[in-house]
DNA sequence: AATGAATGAGTATTCATTCAT
DNA sequence: TATGAATGAATACTCATTCAT
C-alpha cells in the first residue's frame, strides 16, 4: 500500500525520489556556497558541509567542481528561461509585456543574488568574463530569449508604440537598463527591499527609453 | 653636463628609468595574462614568463599575487577617470558630452577588454561579483565620476535638453545603455572593429533614452 | 554484541583507533626527522615520506609545519613532566629521590636525543635561544616541574642532608650538573651506553654539590 | 706624512685599514641579527641593512651566509678562549681561578647573549643540536680550554682543596654550574643586571660542588 | 669596491578527486 | 549509497646568490 502514491510522483520509487531530493540539497547548497565565495573560493568540502553530505557523496552526483557549477548555473538559467517563458512571452501587450518584465527581473535579481552576475555575463549583452566559463550549451536558452524578446519589441515598434528602431537595439536597451537599475539598488540597499517606487521608475525609465511616451509617472 | 640628459627625464636616473620600465613592462604582462585567464587561472610563473623577467623579479615590484592585480586594475580605473576628466567633463555642451562618452567608453572597452568587466561591477550600477575584490580605496574615483556624469546630466535636464529625471537615473541611464551597447558589439565582432555606424546608433539611442529628441545626427 | 571489543580500546572505533594510531606514526616521523636535521632544515616532505604517508595527509592531522613540531615537542614535554610526577614526585627521600632523577633523566636524554635540547633550552635555567620557540602554553610544565624540584631540595635542606641554601639555588645546581654530564656522556660515547659506573658518578657529583656528604654508593 | 702614522696600523696601507674596518662592521651587523633571530630566520639583506652597506658588499667580503656566521661564532669564541688564556690560565691560585672564571663567564654571557648558546652547545659538555654546525677546526678551542680547565682542577685536586676526583668531572661540574646559574638569571632579570650577590652565590656554588669548603660566604 | 636588480631552486600549503570500507 | 581519509599535482612565495654597471 505504500507504493501505491509513488503513481503521483512521476513514476518514481522512493529509491529515485529520495535520490532526486539529495540532488536538489546538494545544487542548493552549491548554490549558497557559490553564491557567497565564488567560483574558487568555494571548496567541495564546505558545499558537503552546508548540504549535510560528506565529500564523496557529493561526487556520487557530480563528476566534479566544475560540472556541480555549471548545472547550479544551468538550472538559474533554466528557471528564469521558464518563468520568462511563462509570464511574459504570451502577454500581447508590449507594455504590459515590459512592465512585467521588469517586475520579474527583479525577483530573479533577489533570489539569485550572488549568481545572477553569471548568466548576466553570458548574455551577447554581458561584459566578457574569463573567469566564468558556460558550456556552449546554454546558449540556446540566450538565443531563444532573445528571439522573443525581440518579437515583443518589434510589435511595440511595429504598432506604433516603440521607437521605429530595430528590434534588437530596442531588446539591447530594455537588458541594459534592467539590469543596470537593478545591480544598482541591490547593492545600495541597507537591507531595505525593492519598494513600489522603485518599479514605478524602472517602467518610466524603461519604456521611455523605448520611446514611448508614459502619461501618469 | 653628465646630469643633463636626466632633467628631460622626469630627473630619473638611467637605473631609474629603467626599473620604472621593467615595472610597465610586468604590469602589461600581468593585464594580458589576467585578461585572457582571470585572475585564478592566471599564475605568477606564466605572467614572468610573459614578462620575460623571472618569477623572483615579479616579487621585487609586487609584494604577492594580489597586489599585482589590484595595481593592474588601479591602473586602468585612473587612465578610464583621467580620460574622463580631461574629455568629458570640461565640455559644457550635455549633449556633446554624452556623445564624447560614448566614443570614449568604446575606446576604453577595446582597450581593456578582458579587465573592463572588473572596473565596471565594481561601479556602483555594476553587479555584485564575490571574485571581484577590489580594495575599497578606488571608491573615491567611482563616486568622483558618478557625481561628474550627474552634473552633466543635471545640466543637460536643467537646460530641458534631457527628460526632466533626478540626474542620477538619468546617468544610470546612460552607463546602462553604454555599457551593455558596448559589451554587445565587442563580443559579437568577428574580428570587425566598431564602426562610426554603431556610434551613430549609439548616439542616439542613449540621447533618447535621456529624452533628448535627436534628429539627424 | 559487535560493540563488545570496543570497550577495550577507551570506547574507539576500529576508524578513529586507526585515525590515531596514524596521528602518532606522523609524530613519531616528525620527531625522527626533527631531531635528525632540525626545524629549518627538515621538510614536510621527507616527514611524509617517512610515516609513509603523502605530503597531504599531514596536513590532515595538523595545520602546519609548525604545529606539527609543537605538538611533538608538547608530547615530550609531557611525557618527560608525568614520568617526574609518577617517578620522582612521590618519593619522600629527598637522597632517593636524586638519585631517581638521574636515572630518569639519563632516560630520557636517551630517548630524545635530537630534541631534548628543545625542552632543556625552555627551561628557566636553559640558553635563550631565539630559533627554538615554543608558544607559552608549556610554561606551566616547567613552573610546576621547577616547583616540585624545589620542594625536594627543600626537604633535604629542612632535613639537615643538604646545604642549607635557598632550595632553588638547589635545584639550579642539580639541573646544572644533571643536564650537563648527561650530554658530555651521550655525545662522547662511541656506540657505548651509560653505564651504572656513570651513574655512580651522577649520584656522587650531584650529591655532593648539594651538599650531602656520600660514603660508598 | 699622512702614510706615516700607518706604520703603527700593523704595515696597513688605509685601503687595506678600510677594508678591515668593513668586515669588522658586516660581523657587528652578523652578530646582531643572528643574534635577534636565529641563524634561518635573518636574512642576509636585514645584515646588509644593518651594517649600512648593500647585499652585494656582504658577498665580496664572505662567500656566503653560512660562512659569515661560522666567523662570527668563530670570532666570539676565540675572544671568549682568548680572555681565558689571558684572564684565567696563569693564575696560579685554583680557587682563584675559578672566582676568575665566573666573573669572566658572566661577562661573556652578557656581551653575548643571543649567540653564546651556539659556543656552549658546541662544547664537550653542550648538548647536542643539529642545526648548529660549527666546522670542526674550532674542536681545538674547545680541547684546549677543557685542558686547561681540568689542570687547573688537578692543581685544586692535588693540593688538596677540591675533591679527590678526576679532574674532568671537576671541570664538567664547573661548567655545569657556571652556564646554568648564569643563563637562569639572564633570563630572568627584568632589566637588571648580574650582582656582586649573584656573583658570591655562584663563588659559594661552585667551589662548594668542587668540594671546596667555603668560609665567609 | 660597491651596488641592487635579477635569478630560480626550494618548500609550505591547498584542495579537487579517488577509493576502500 | 554514504563516508571521509589519503592522495599528489599545482602554485604562491622566499631568499641566498650572482653579476652587469
Amino acid at each position: 500500500m505504500k507504493e501505491a502514491p509513488e503513481d503521483l510522483n512521476d513514476g518514481l520509487s522512493r529509491k529515485e525520489r529520495e535520490r532526486s531530493r539529495h540532488r536538489q540539497d546538494i545544487l542548493a547548497a552549491g548554490e549558497k556556497i557559490f553564491a557567497q565565495k565564488g567560483y574558487f573560493n568555494a571548496t567541495i568540502e564546505e558545499i558537503a558541509r552546508e548540504a549535510e553530505f560528506s565529500v564523496g557523496t557529493i561526487y556520487n552526483f557530480f563528476s566534479n567542481k566544475e560540472t556541480l557549477y555549471q548545472e547550479i548555473i544551468r538550472s538559474i538559467i533554466e528557471t528564469c528561461y521558464e518563468d520568462f517563458q511563462r509570464e511574459i512571452v504570451p502577454e500581447p501587450d508590449p507594455v504590459l509585456a515590459v512592465r512585467l518584465l521588469n517586475r520579474l527581473r527583479i525577483r530573479q535579481f533577489e533570489r539569485h543574488q550572488g549568481l545572477i552576475h553569471v548568466v548576466l555575463e553570458n548574455m551577447p549583452s554581458g561584459r566578457f568574463n574569463p573567469e566564468l566559463m558556460l558550456s556552449p550549451e546554454y546558449q540556446q536558452y540566450y538565443e531563444s530569449y532573445f528571439e522573443n524578446l525581440c518579437a515583443i519589441c518589434a510589435r511595440g515598434r511595429d504598432q506604433g508604440i516603440f521607437s521605429n528602431e530595430e528590434p534588437l537595439l530596442l531588446a539591447l536597451t530594455l537588458e541594459g537598463l534592467l539590469n543596470t537599475f537593478a545591480a544598482y539598488w541591490l547593492k545600495k540597499r541597507a537591507g531595505g527591499a525593492i519598494t513600489p517606487e522603485h518599479i514605478a521608475i524602472l517602467d518610466r525609465v524603461t519604456l521611455r527609453a523605448l520611446g514611448c511616451e508614459v502619461r501618469h509617472p
